[in-house]
DNA sequence: TATCATGGTGAAAGCGATTTCAACGACGGG
DNA sequence: CCCGTCGTTGAAATCGCTTTCACCATGATA
């Protein structure tokens, strides 16, 4: 492995020549050429371990998400992952599968060890979360919870639900029935249902509150729930979900008990699934903006990094969202 | 931030002395037991960094992806994690969004920057690919391709399409025409398109080449293409797909052109997407073990790294696969 | 002429671990 | 009583880079 030392030799320099100019500082214009030419000579590439050692940055960016095979989460992946690449910084991805004490770990992990900031596509935020985003040794940005106190980019799941029940209760006939997620995620537990019930009671058409159930983000859960909530309630017409993809499986549920029909008469969701508006002509849902998401969130944390003057830039940013079939 | 010396003052002891016992060598056990006191009361974590300098294994995996939002890709990356992080690496996340060159980009800054080793999710394998790959300073795990001479692990694409094609030979009515993808990818787009018409053949009802499109992995391009082949060639009934991305997207074309219908007597796909599967009742398509595969070629990795004894254990994985809804 | 910035420069001091190496005390055998 | 092991130990050398610091020309300024 060639190292610097070499590279300086060979340009008749001292290393600490060759280290400035690879880092911009005062240099001759014809020892820049020599070390130039000695550099693409021997191929040399400087080491970021070392340089880590000595800068204590590393440019990496800690990424932890709840489930990286998932359409929303992958979406804002790919959107982190597009700036992080832009702006020279590569992505340690770690993926907790959904274990709220996995991400607590890595949390703990990353601060200790080599990251230079931290995304956290955050789902519950416990007491415990709250104390160590706090404590945080680098810089961090939540993706998709509100957090006061902490950066957070997200949308007003609230707002969104209100709108998507307030415009549905007027064009469902019969009863209207809604599949959640555990309320400790506040945005697609809480807000969601809280906003949805809100949003039906504007419009005169109060949710039942025997007919809500409890579902855990997968199409197969979502199924289930809705062939339990067909059985214990035939008269059921219209089924709203926390997420698309639970949306999918209450559709198919439907589908078993009450035969094909449009999708798009029979259950709601969030997010927008390139698959379900494919398949059904597009349920009624909320369209995010799922990518944005993840650059807004990372374009914030690098220029907080990078010093952009002005202040660390880390802030809260709401993103707008957009109902679609209703 | 405290450091080993810290510790080591504190137990009374040198810093080798603290290395040993961190890394298990010769200590005895009093000293053990001072300096294992004295590393909980400081709460000490050693530095990774000045770790990775000094043995120059950074317990980092560097992955290549062609795109994280697709549910096949992600499914293998959920698999690679698990697998990392049960194993003590962390992974380092490049998303090439498709570019080839972004591919051979990442190779390349991978090898000279801080990974053990690399995973590669591969869909064109250019000879710039081949080259990269032999010269490979880190040990590498190919997925999803078969390249002479390379560790890889992936699906007999050839033979799944094969038994697809005679299995659908038989089953469909009227024409069949085939949506695939490049031939620069060869295991999707070349060995699909040929062990499909393959088994057509020996089923003795033949592709008919004009009824050949190329889509690039999108749903939409799915659509598009099944709207040239259904303008082209209205008596076409049964369309193929190379994904079920794909598929998704001509079923929504073949509803629009010729009214909603069952999906499982109009489209097939590869992928066994669960979207599909619910919304469709399950159109034809192969099962891929996607997580398995991450799961196996992470495993191969990590055993050829941690010297698992017995030679580096890098070689040739295929997996199996399986016919759905035929 | 004396004085000062100013642009350049290399020697050397770290960054925080791991790992050799020489040495040491105790102990059993000859 | 001497010597070779054996189990332990700490001093010190790296790992490869960045950055301070002292210093040197050189040309401008007083």
């Amino acid at each position: 492995m060639v190292k610097m030392k070499d590279v300086a030799e060979l340009a008749g320099v001292s290393s600490a020549a060759v280290s400035r100019y690879l880092n911009g500082g005062y240099i001759s214009a014809d020892k820049a050429e020599r070390i130039k030419h000695a550099i693409e000579l021997t191929g040399y590439v400087r080491s970021s371990q070392a340089r880590a050692l000595r800068t204590g940055s590393t440019k990496l960016i800690g990424v932890i998400v709840p489930k990286i095979n998932s359409e929303s989460v992958s979406r804002i992946t790919a959107g982190i992952g597009q700036v992080l690449g832009r702006r020279g910084y590569q992505m340690l991805l770690a993926n907790t599968d959904n274990a709220a004490d996995r991400e607590l770990e890595y949390l703990d992990l990353f601060q200790n060890h080599p990251v230079d900031g931290i995304v956290l596509v955050a789902t519950m935020i416990t007491d415990e979360h709250r104390r160590a985003i706090e404590s945080c040794r680098v810089p961090i940005v939540l993706i998709g919870q509100h957090v006061e106190g902490a950066a957070c980019v997200y949308h007003d799941d609230y707002e969104a639900a209100f709108e998507l029940g307030r415009a549905l209760a007027g064009r469902v006939d019969g009863k209207i029935a809604y599949i959640g997620v555990t309320e400790e995620d506040r945005a697609a537990g809480y807000d969601r249902r809280r906003g949805f019930e809100a949003g039906l009671r504007a419009a005169g058409n109060p949710l039942d509150a025997a007919l809500i159930r409890l579902g855990s983000f997968t199409l197969d859960s979502g199924y289930r729930a809705a062939r339990e909530l067909l059985a214990d309630a035939p008269d059921v017409s219209f089924i709203a979900c926390a997420t698309d993809t639970m949306a999918a499986g209450a559709l198919r549920a439907l589908d078993e008990v009450r035969g094909m029909g449009e999708g798009v008469r029979r259950v709601s969701g969030f997010g927008d699934n390139a698959f379900l508006r494919a398949l059904t002509g597009g349920i009624p849902t909320v369209h995010y903006g799922y990518l944005t998401s993840g650059v807004e969130a990372t374009n914030m944390l690098l220029n907080a990094l990078d010093g952009e003057e002005g202040e660390s830039g880390l802030k809260t940013l709401k993103l707008g969202h957009q109902l679609m079939n209703v």
